[in-house]
DNA sequence: GTTTTTTACTTGCTTATTGCAAGTGATTCT
DNA sequence: AGAATCACTTGCAATAAGCAAGTAAAAAAC
């Protein structure tokens, strides 16, 4: 009769909703993952590890522990090659895809490096809730 | 004839927009602070202190010169009184409100705790620049 | 069919960050 | 004058991050 505690759970620091948000991805990982997971396609560990901040692998394998635990990432075999692991966003996540588009947005006005996307941070102000529907199309396009 | 690098702020991981954006924000601390200015209107250490997370004073010392640094609070001392001193938010930190606000939506959406506002969380999704432009209002109001 | 490579991780160790408790000097309140 | 409050510091223990190397299983190459 004893209750089972996830250690890959965050412990709650209060009931404020923006810090509900932060015990979950208020670190400077875990967002990438799921931008990986939601705007790059990525499937596999080692297409995480090879995205450019240069994650650690045993950050890495903590990381996606947690997103499972917190259940924003389904992790399941790859049924193409028994010794590949897929991970894939849930509604969860996809529902974090706002909050990514948000921080690009504030990023392609004050990050003096960002040219490439700045097309797309136009659009954001501009169409944002379109610009949302494209990236969960292009996400069901591969499942 | 040397480059003086501020060390509190943050060295860039890659050129990607969402990592600039966790570079600067990318940790349990950091919003909540932006939090307590940009909805609380909290202007003093001490109210930073008193917020439900118990953030420790020399982590709030540090988050608060890093957001100094970074441009996203401008730090003066309080014309009231000589001991205090008032931080406030820059136009930078307040076009950070939508990502608070979509975050404040998906908590609204996943936190089984959330209730007190979440006629909030129904009004962010369907007037969400209404929302964001009451909280300017308000912050307009306080300076 | 045996060697090589790849895959998803672990392990061990060092360094950096966080958290806690207590303290500090300068105000300001009583 | 004395106590409380202010914005911090300081010291230290605990935790987390970062780095390099290793591992077993599976798949690819030869």
């Amino acid at each position: 009769m004893n209750k089972e505690v996830n250690k890959d759970l965050p412990t709650r620091r209060s009931n404020c909703s923006v810090s509900y948000a932060l015990d979950y991805i208020g670190d400077k990982w875990t967002l990438l993952v799921l931008r990986d997971l939601l705007f790059n396609g990525k499937r596999h560990f080692r297409d995480f590890l090879a995205s450019d901040e240069n994650i650690a692998s045993n950050i890495l394998t903590q990381r996606l522990k947690q997103l499972v635990a917190a259940e924003l990432v389904l992790r399941r075999p790859d049924p193409d090659s028994r010794r590949s692991v897929i991970y894939e966003p849930t509604a969860k996540a996809v529902d974090l895809i706002p909050v990514l588009l948000e921080l690009i947005r504030w990023s392609g006005k004050y990050d003096p490096q960002f040219r490439m996307t700045a097309k797309l941070a136009r659009r954001i102000e501009e169409d944002r809730d379109a610009v949302v529907a494209e990236v969960v199309a292009r996400l069901g396009a591969k499942n």
